[in-house]
DNA sequence: TCACTCAGTAAACACCTGTTCGCTGGAGGA
DNA sequence: TCCTCCAGCGAACAGGTGTTTACTGAGTGA
């Protein structure tokens, strides 16, 4: 091969990208584990024996995918959420900044929406221990947020802390899910889920502001 | 084949099962489009040959096992909740069902949580539309109730009741799938996600029954 | 009893798979 | 300049794949 520009190792990372990039296109139509190291590899252009210059196998592959996919969004919610104290700001902007997300990079959110409960034990893994990270860091926010501002959640057990933001994680990777499974184009249909995952959001947070309400 | 019992017929649909009972086992490590059919055919201890006298392929085969599936569980909900009119214990009797039901049948409820996005087209769309029946049931359900008791989601738009049902029914799954995703035997881990997934269930309840409260 | 139906068989087909091997040729340090 | 490194190559391997074909023989209605 050819290679116009760049440093040698520049010239690796390139490849690499390409081989992620592969696996991002051909999970449109089948999951991971449906996929051959031969498909992946000419899809990047590159031949068999050569992938494993870069992973092991397929699983690593996907585990490096999910980090740089998930990685991403977690960058993104966190920027988003700076300087923000209001509980309800900051849920609003988080769905903004998701679908901003979501748009952008439509295919690698297909693909954790994919792996997500679907895919090989080290992949599955993976995206778990990045969701519990995203929801974590989301109860530090709203904790030091909320403690600032309004004493909303200052009452709060830490556990109930953490189920709160378990849930409305998990309704963000659902509602990623369900964004990027309306086809293109179909942009009525899209607004309506997203429409929808905002209310359903709302009542949450409804739910959240009544938590500890006497019965 | 030698065959001790039954007719023609009943044994064909004793093959039949044998072949869905195969790909339940299987795939417990893999996702159904990464199966062979020679594999499948193989656990069920028939020749690859013999398959298509049951299905044209291994989609057909898993869109069947999601109406066996799904329809189960559907069943099993409408009847807890016959005769009930508080949406409480619509919701609490709801969570014991799906307990029930996934201790009872878990590989079937880890095949949905892994084919829900990750699978091939027409056993995803199967799932979306079995999921669609047990949501609109369960708005059918909370809304006769309701008229009936206490007139809480008597004034609701038939929109907002579609999102809380489909809320509540994609947190059933998702809690389905947590639940399969623990490994058997520890039980308390099982008990601390259940205990999760009710209180989650819980803040969403109240969050409805503020939801039309004035801002 | 006899003819027929059809679930399951056995073999063959062309093709795709993961992995190993020794090789090549350009980049990069001395 | 020369030497080393190593990303990517091409070929070979044993084995698994989906699907078609002609077959067998037990269950069944007339």
């Amino acid at each position: 091969m050819t290679h116009s520009l760049g440093g040698r190792a520049a010239q690796k990372l390139h490849t690499r990208q390409s081989l992620l990039d592969a696996v991002l296109r051909l999970t449109a139509d089948h999951s991971l584990g449906s996929l051959s190291l031969r498909e992946v590899s000419r899809q990047a252009g590159i031949v068999p024996a050569g992938f494993y210059r870069h992973f092991p196998d397929l699983e690593s592959l996907g585990v490096a995918l999910v980090e740089q996919s998930l990685g991403g969004l977690r960058t993104a919610l966190r920027a988003v959420r700076a300087g923000l104290t209001s509980s309800e700001e900051i849920a609003r902007r988080s769905v903004d900044a998701l679908l901003r997300e979501v748009r952008a990079h439509r295919e690698q959110f297909r693909f954790i929406a994919r792996e997500r409960y679907g895919g090989l034990g080290r992949v599955r893994r993976a995206i778990g221990d990045q969701l519990r990270l995203i929801s974590e860091e989301l109860a530090v926010d709203l904790l030091t947020g909320e403690r600032a501002a309004a004493p909303v959640l200052s009452r709060w057990s830490d556990e109930d802390v953490k189920m709160l933001t378990d849930l409305i994680v998990n309704h963000m990777i659902s509602t990623a899910a369900a964004i990027v499974d309306v086809p293109p184009g179909r942009s009525a249909a899209e607004r309506r889920v997203v429409a929808t995952a905002t209310r359903q959001l709302q009542l949450v947070i409804i739910g959240a502001r009544h938590w500890l309400d006497p019965a």
